[in-house]
DNA sequence: TTGAAAGCGGTACCAG
DNA sequence: CTGGTACCGCTTTCAA
């Protein structure tokens, strides 16, 4: 069923159709009523492609996922994705996942090259992302979730890691603790420069620099594994650690066991806080005490400044710095008055 | 640039470069060269909506999510995503995805009317479940990800949660528990008729028959508050309950908290079994011992799945059953000689 | 081995 | 307020 059959029912010319669709042209009440009624009736929608190739454009935006990190992806990303779907799905866009696989960008090339989305929105950005070159060069619209070195040329939505960690620092200082460790994200992470892993650690280094704290920083990989064994390095380096900040979900786990085994209690002995969903925080025991990560408004957010970008590309390009509040709950309590071990 | 300009630069006509390119009729071997080289020199690809269009086909798949459950998604799912869209990629398909907002057939329904989609993939389905029905009578290529009641007439992969709830129960009565509880996903999903929810109920029911246990039943909310609850609940109703069985990832946390907070230690005075990710099941300390759900393996099989029905379309429904292995961790040891409390 | 041209199903301009 | 029609960019039949 096409446009033409609509057309031939209702006695009217394919264009009524379409205007009386889009009503992009006035058309009479009565032959408005009598053509909804033969659409109703038939259940017709508009080809998609017919419709994308004469607009030129697919009402569509493209997810840029993150290079499939070790193999999953992180919670925060997940509750992202499925708000940035209903979000699109308000403003009557579809959303088109693109992996991008080890390359990131030749995928992305091929769904620019194609024209299968009007925008993109890119996951996981790094400080300096060729993907974003590419984009601005290419002067396609697109959001990205994290800031580049030179966020002003470009639209995002981010957490403010830096403030995020050096807030945790901060309570954690509060509560008498002098011997902090970071443990941040995967050492191949940092080394190809993913923005919260970077301005979470400019943050430590600063709330430690600010209250005259020993800060020690641990990339970990994102398992349970490597969170135990990063604790076990951090008592090794120095005993006197009274409590952990980290940014890294996956091995939350493992840091909760990692001090298990080492026989320190926590809040008692030691302390954690964190930058993780809430969902995600509640997971260990006790809860911990952690930054919210606002997921679910992130991928809101991103379509709406999309979809700002597609309704007019001249305009300056916006961003949302969020720093949500720190959550108290049971991993932070006060520092032990003698250093154990 | 399109594909005539393609052929202006390359001397031919644009039927000859569609050919050339798409390899349906032979070409000589200098022309097909010739018009190599101008694609790569332009980095040309043909229009995705024009080529839908005209071929009939998107090569695009719909993946429709669940109807976001108290608005967010478990890891599970997540990780499935993932492969799903790397296994569609090698397959030269997008994926599209479908939200379904709290009506799920209706976008569904637009998906197809707008022929956005080639096939669809459905996740989280129910043992009775409309929008099967509609794609049955639509007689669209679609994959669901768990079995309908009647599963013979439809592609699916599923993981077999009775029988992974029943090895949790055997496992924990091989330990010598006798007084097991089954935490399950929300009251809410059950009288909807979750399948995994309903199977999980029936294996258990089983499996606690067959072994002379006895079993009670807890639909539990997906939030670590309810986790918590259900266990207390759980100790109420019969102090002597030495161990749980759970199919509620997201409720996890809590009842490890419930547990702690009741001063049962696990795995001490208490055991917990489950099916879970990997990943999830060793977020908590001590690790949950749980059959691993292959949610990636789940991603790309419901793809070849889908391909292989979208090449042909009359071949006989095909489906996968998954049953992995319980995996021995931390939280399962001996049930306590005597039944403490 | 190649070219010309008729669609695919819409949109939007130009007339009336 | 409405109809006719020329595109959008590609695929595929028909003819040479």
């Amino acid at each position: 069923m096409n446009i033409g059959e609509i057309a031939q029912r209702a006695n009217v010319s394919r264009s009524t159709v379409s205007y009386a669709l889009s009503g992009k042209r006035p058309v009479s009440e009565t032959t408005r009523r009598k053509i909804q009624q033969v659409v109703d009736e038939l259940g017709y929608q508009p080809n998609a492609s017919a419709r994308a190739l004469a607009a030129g454009r697919t009402s569509t935006i493209g997810l840029v996922f993150p290079p499939a990190v070790g193999h999953h992806y992180t919670a925060m990303q997940l509750d992202f994705i499925g708000s940035l779907a209903d979000a699109a799905a308000v403003h009557e866009y579809d959303v088109l996942l693109s992996t991008a696989g080890p390359d990131s960008t030749s995928s992305l090339r091929r769904l620019l090259a194609e024209r299968r989305v009007d925008g993109a929105i890119l996951m996981e950005v790094r400080l300096a992302d060729e993907r974003v070159d590419y984009l601005l060069e290419a002067d396609f619209p697109f959001v990205t979730i994290g800031r580049t070195a030179s966020p002003d040329r470009t639209c995002w939505v981010g957490v403010d890691h830096g403030a995020l960690v050096a807030a945790c620092v901060d309570h954690l200082a509060d509560l008498g603790h002098r011997r902090i460790a970071l443990v941040n994200r995967p050492e191949r992470l940092l080394r190809i420069g993913y923005e919260s892993a970077h301005r979470g650690l400019e943050g430590f280094d600063r709330a430690v620099a600010a209250r005259g704290l020993t800060g020690r920083h641990y990339p970990c990989d994102d398992d349970a594994v490597s969170g135990q064994a990063c604790v076990e390095r951090i008592l090794d380096d120095d005993p006197a650690s009274t409590a952990i900040v980290t940014l890294n979900e996956a091995a939350l786990g493992g840091l909760y066991q990692g001090l298990a085994r080492a026989g320190r209690s926590v809040p008692g002995d030691f302390s954690i806080a964190g930058v993780a969903l809430p969902h995600w925080a509640q997971m260990v025991t006790p809860q911990l005490t952690a930054a919210d990560v606002p997921a679910a408004q992130m991928g809101r957010l991103a379509v709406d400044l999309l979809v700002a970008r597609l309704d007019d590309p001249a305009g300056p390009p916006r961003h949302h710095l969020l720093a949500p509040p720190v959550s108290l709950r049971g991993s932070t309590g006060p520092a032990p008055l003698a250093p154990s071990s």
